[in-house]
DNA sequence: CTCCTTGATTAGAGCGCTCTAAGCTTGTAG
DNA sequence: CTACAAGCTTAGAGCGCTCTAATCAAGGAG
C-alpha cells in the first residue's frame, strides 16, 4: 500500500528527481545510460507516475469529465464507449458521472466534474439549465451531445433528427405507404426534430402528417398505438416511433390488434440499438453514428483545449436508415 | 479559464488561506462571521476547491476506479450506475475505463486507474491474469464484481449462480417438465457456475442434464436450439439460456422452427435486463440483484479504505427468479 | 592551454491544497 | 492586575510532481 513516489526511483537510480521525471516523460537529451537505470529502478518498484501530481505541477489536464443523464440507454452507454476509445488512444481518462435526468442533480454532478479541473466537459443530453452550462464553459471547454445550444462558447454534437425522420418517410413511401403515423417522443432529446421532419418529409410528399404524443418507453408506445387505432379509421399503414423501445412496444400492441407486422403495419425505429438489430426483433430503425459522434465530440474538445479553435463548432451528423424485417410493401388491404 | 484558487478566496474575504481551507472542509470552530464571509467570497468568484489538490495535501482519495469490460452489456451498465449512486452520496468520484475484454487492455486500463492514487478500485468481470490483480490489490483496496478469486487482498461479489440455475430449474419442473436443456455461456464470466448449478438441480430431481455449448449472444442462441432439435428426440419441453440475449435467439430459432413458447417450448433467460422486461419478449429469468451488488461492492472497499477489515469477504447474491411469459405448464404433447 | 559550445544533469521554486503547531483574543477566576 | 483556559486564526512545511535556470562535463576551435 505504501505506493514508491518519484523520490525513491530516483534514489534506488542513483540520479536526481528531476532526470526521473524526464525519463517519465520520454523527454530528449537523456542519456541512454541513465534512462536504462531509471526504467529498471521504476520497474523495480513497480513505480508510475501520480496523475495528480503531475496534473497540480504540470497545470494541464488529462482528465475528461463526462456527464451521462442514464447510463441504462444503450445510446449513451455507446457514446460512453467511444469516448473512452478516444481517449484512451491520446491518454485521457474519463470521470464519469451521472445526473439522472434531474437538473439538480445534473448541477451536483457538473460541479463536482469541475473540482477536477478537467481538460473538457461532454454532457450527454442534459436538461441542466443553459446558464449552468454558459458557467461550466467558463471554466473549461464544454461540448454538449445530443443537445442543441446557442451559446458561442460550447460545441454541439447531434445526429440530424430531421433527415432521420425524413429518411424513414421516403423509404415507407417508397413502398407504397400513404397513411403513416409517427409516434412522438414528447419532450425527450431530438423528439422535436424528429417530429419536425416527419411532418415536413410528409407534406413535401402532399401527405398529412399523423402524429400521436407518446414518450421513449416500449409500454408508451403500446399506450400509444391503441390510441391510434381507435382514432383512426381507416388506421394507417405506416408508424415511424419515437425510437426502438417505442417501436417495439408499438410492435407488441399491434400484434395484439391481429395486425401483422410488416404484412399490415410497417414499423420503423430510431436509434439503431442493440434491440433493434435482434433477430427476434429485427427492426427497421434509423441508425445515429455513434461513434463518430464520440470521436467528434472528443475532437471538438481536444481543439480547443489546445487552443486551435475559438468559434463554436455545431456537428450535425447524418443519420442512415438500417432496413431489416418490420417493413414491407403496402398491401392495399387496409386503404380505403 | 482563469479558475480562483483558495488564496484569492482568502483575499477576497480577507481572512488566511487556511481558514477558507477549513471553511470548505465545513470544520468546526469557525466563528459564524468569518464563516459567512468566505462562502459569499467563493460564491462570488465562483469557487470551488481543487480536487486533485486537495487529494494530494491530504494524502487521501475520493476517486474510486471502475474498469468496465462492456458498457453496452446492460448488466454491467447497470453496475455502474449503482456504483456511481453510491459514490456520489459518500462524495466520491468515479473514473471509467474499458478494458475490451482484452487482457492487454485491460491491463493497461487498470494502471491508468491506478495512476490516480484512486481510495479504490472495482473490476467488472476481468479477465486480466490475477497476478495483475494481486499487483494492483497492494496499491489499493480491489473488489471483483463477476469474478470470483482466492487472493486474500481483494473482495469479491458475485450472483450465485449455481442457486439461480436451480431456482430456473425448479420452476420448469414443477411446470410438470422433465427434459431440460441448458444452452450454456460457454467461458463467460458466471457460466460455469451456472451450468453446475443446473446439473446439480437435474440430477436432484433424478433428471438427465442435458446442456449444449452457446455463448450470451442471441445469434449462439439460435444456433444452440438448432443444434438441440436436430439432436434431441423428442426435443426438450424447456430451455433454460445462459443469459437474455441468448435466450432471445433461441425464442427465435423455436418460433422459426414452427414451436410457440411456451406453449410448446419453455425457456427461461437469465440477467433480467431491460431485455426481459420488454412486454413483446416478456422473458421470465433470473434477476441478480445489480443494485446491491453495486452498493456491496462499494462499502467493501469502504471497509477497507477505512481499515476497518483485512479479511476479505466473498459477498454470494441470492438471485430471484422473475416469471414472465415465456414459461407454462409442460403441455405433454411432446412427451414420449 | 584557454574559451566556447553543446548536451546532460540537477537544484529549487511552485502548483493548490491540508494540517500541525504556534499565536492571538477574549472571558473569567484568583 | 495577572494567569490561564478555551476558542479562533494563521504561518509554514510539505504532498508528488514539473519546469526554468543554473551547473557541469566533454570536446572542438583558436
Amino acid at each position: 500500500m505504501g505506493k514508491p513516489t518519484m523520490e525513491d526511483v530516483a534514489a534506488r537510480a542513483g540520479v536526481s528527481r528531476a532526470l526521473v521525471s524526464l525519463v517519465m516523460r520520454n523527454a530528449p537529451n537523456v542519456s541512454a545510460r541513465r534512462r536504462a537505470a531509471v526504467v529498471k529502478a521504476a520497474e523495480e518498484l513497480g513505480y508510475s507516475p501520480h496523475v495528480m501530481a503531475r496534473s497540480l505541477a504540470s497545470r494541464t489536464s488529462t482528465v475528461l469529465g463526462v456527464m451521462v443523464n442514464d447510463l441504462r440507454n444503450a445510446f449513451f452507454a455507446d457514446v460512453v464507449e467511444g469516448l473512452d476509445a478516444a481517449a484512451q488512444s491520446a491518454g485521457f481518462d474519463l470521470i464519469l458521472n451521472t445526473g439522472g435526468r434531474m437538473p439538480s442533480r445534473e448541477g451536483a454532478a457538473l460541479r463536482s466534474l469541475l473540482s477536477f479541473r478537467p481538460a473538457g466537459v461532454v454532457l450527454l443530453s442534459p436538461v441542466v439549465p443553459a446558464a449552468a452550462i454558459e458557467a461550466a464553459a467558463r471554466q473549461c471547454p464544454v461540448v454538449l451531445v445530443s443537445r442543441t445550444s446557442r451559446l458561442s462558447t460550447v460545441d454541439t454534437v447531434n445526429d440530424d433528427g430531421e433527415a432521420g425522420a425524413a429518411l424513414a418517410v421516403e423509404h415507407l413511401v417508397q413502398l407504397g405507404h400513404r397513411r403513416i403515423a409517427h409516434l412522438d417522443g414528447g419532450g425527450a432529446a431530438g423528439a422535436a426534430a424528429r417530429r419536425r421532419g416527419f411532418r415536413q418529409a410528409m407534406r413535401s410528399h402532399g401527405l398529412e402528417p399523423i402524429v400521436v404524443r407518446s414518450e421513449h418507453t416500449d409500454t408508451a408506445g403500446e399506450k400509444a398505438v391503441q390510441e391510434l387505432l381507435s382514432l383512426y379509421s381507416p388506421r394507417p399503414t405506416a408508424l415511424l416511433a419515437g425510437n426502438d423501445f417505442n417501436a417495439v412496444g408499438a410492435i407488441s400492441a399491434l400484434e395484439e390488434h391481429g395486425l401483422r407486422v410488416p404484412d399490415d403495419v410497417s414499423v420503423v425505429g430510431y436509434d439503431n440499438t442493440s434491440l433493434a438489430s435482434l433477430r427476434h426483433i429485427s427492426l427497421t430503425t434509423v441508425d445515429q453514428p455513434r461513434a463518430e459522434m464520440a470521436r467528434l465530440a472528443f475532437d471538438a474538445l481536444l481543439e480547443r483545449v489546445r487552443g486551435e479553435r475559438t468559434e463554436p463548432v455545431r456537428h450535425l451528423l447524418h443519420p442512415s436508415l438500417v432496413v431489416r424485417e418490420t417493413t414491407g410493401p403496402n398491401s392495399g388491404e387496409a386503404q380505403r
